[in-house]
DNA sequence: TTGAAAATGAATATGATTATCAATTTCTAA
DNA sequence: TTAGAAATTGATAATCATATTCATTTTCAA
């Protein structure tokens, strides 16, 4: 269920920081993996508690943190809400439906490159970039019969 | 100072929903003009405060939204910190120092092709996008010498 | 097993934005 | 011009998301 890379990633980072490894921790991170999607800490919270009721807001903002400090999560802001997903190696945009809230993960080099001649033309060195695009799903869109 | 055409559109929005004319809506119109920039509210406040030190920062929102809903002003957000820009007639998106926090705006109709390309591969409407390009502008950059 | 260090979770603090409300200002209509 | 209804102001309080504090509990190394 948890990709062992990832569980190593986290022990190895806790290991150099002197962080001890707790229940709450463990929880957090199955909840995390098991779930696909990008949720807001409210949420992962409401994930979590499903398995411990008991466990507060405040561990989950911390392990959260903690899990993309390791390069786990990614933290992202949508509209103002900060979204945890998972970390991926490449990196990828997004696209969001805006009546049901989907989210959809995109690459475009194409346009990546586009971005750095931008910069060029403006005398920046390009170091990272935000791109969300909004619209509506398939199946939010009223179909014409 | 300030153009006539927005000038008027203020007043017809104002005249539509039956608000008031004051001296503090004036300042702040008139501040709004006198910089060509993308300010964050505190910062427009400050502006404003050189022409009435007493002017409130309740005011400073209230009119700045108010200027938005007339179409004379554009909020924004960048890396959680709203901003208030003057609005175009053209669709751009932003180039940010992450240095000195020089903000350069720009306008590619190669990437809105792609955005709707992408888009139309995942049968998504495209409604509005929002794209920002972090780096290091040339002023901020060490020369090489 | 023990004690130092860290983690938890409840509560409180923070910072940005929004709402409240009494006092003031604007504007319409007589 | 003036009266009064409606809107605005600005100080303050409320709200919301996130971050911090701290006493208590848990972890872990020796």
């Amino acid at each position: 269920m948890i990709p062992t890379d990832k569980k190593e990633a986290l022990l190895a980072y806790m290991e150099e920081k002197g962080f001890h490894a707790t229940r709450q921790r463990d929880i957090i991170l199955k909840e995390f993996f098991r779930k696909h999607r990008h949720l807001t800490i409210e949420e992962w919270l409401a994930e979590v508690r499903k398995s411990d009721p008991k466990i507060g807001y405040a561990t989950v903002y911390r392990t959260l943190k903690l899990l993309s400090e390791c390069g786990i999560a990614f933290k992202r802001e949508f509209g103002g809400q900060v979204r945890y997903e998972h970390a991926t190696d490449h990196h990828h945009d997004h696209l969001i439906c805006m009546r049901c809230g989907k989210i959809v993960e995109f690459e475009n080099k194409q346009i990546e490159i586009l971005q750095e001649k931008v910069c060029k033309k403006y005398q920046f060195k390009l170091t990272t970039h935000k791109m969300e695009l909004y619209g509506i799903c398939r199946r939010c869109t009223p179909s014409k019969k």
